[in-house]
DNA sequence: ACCATATTGAGTGTGAATTCCCAATACCGA
DNA sequence: TCGGTATTGGGAATTCACACTCAATATGGT
């Protein structure tokens, strides 16, 4: 017995949001995109939508380390994020080294892993030389 | 006009505790640790120890996905971490791949990187085959 | 050993992130 | 169109990690 979902303007502004950025969004970045599609959305309802969305695997997250977690559409396969230090934006990284096996200690089984890139967007990179 | 720093049982004890494990450890850890050295030592000694220690480069953290930060002793060098996804712990892991410049896409400045293994630890791993 | 002062411990306070509550509203099947 | 019910909005409540307060205590230079 699933309980049904009812598609709202509320939930295809999230998702639209979350289509046009290219890029893993915070809460706080969903709630703002949304609100400029559909006026008045709450925090509450961007919290809800993220937690209907991702059980219905819609969306996924991203967990970095140290920063508060964001999402994105799920479906995109394999795939890392750089994390910008200036603006703190995070981008999606298609490559993968792969071979990580062995890396891991004798004794571990690996199941799977993270990376994280960090350094300049090309925005903020061309700031930091003008400045 | 540096702040002197007197040595005491507590942060001795932290001390201890950090270099027994072998692994990084979070507050919650480094709190029972440091109790079974000096007894009634509270969270609040804890956390101004991990702030002190850091600030002597004594202690660097460790952030990892989803995860409280956790703190190791500093000093070894370029390595990353494996999370056992069984028991949660955080092990040291002394390779690393290298090149991951390439990952980097085009206009982007790499600057650093983070690699997390996930997987069993030898512990977990044994006993999810005998369960 | 003495004493100025850094440190401790316990409780309280704070800020950020997320969830709850509930009356009003929007969905959508019939 | 109608009605049952999932959803919404917004403020309050909760949670959690961590910092602060302050009287009592421990440290270490002399």
């Amino acid at each position: 017995m699933i309980v049904r979902q009812r598609h709202t303007r509320q939930r295809a502004a999230i998702m639209s949001a979350l289509e046009a950025a290219d890029h893993p969004c915070t809460p706080e970045e969903l709630l703002e995109a949304a609100q400029a599609r559909v006026a008045g959305i709450g925090m509450a309802t961007v919290y809800r939508a993220i937690r209907d969305l991702s059980d219905e695997g819609r969306l996924s997250a991203v967990a970095l380390p140290g920063a508060a977690p964001r999402y994105e559409l799920a479906g995109r396969g394999h795939h890392h994020h750089f994390e910008c230090l200036g603006c703190r934006k995070v981008f999606h990284v298609d490559g993968c080294p792969g071979d990580l096996a062995r890396l891991a200690p004798a004794g571990f089984t690996l199941e799977g892993h993270e990376i994280v890139l960090y350094g300049k967007c090309p925005e903020c990179a061309a700031s930091a030389k003008s400045a």
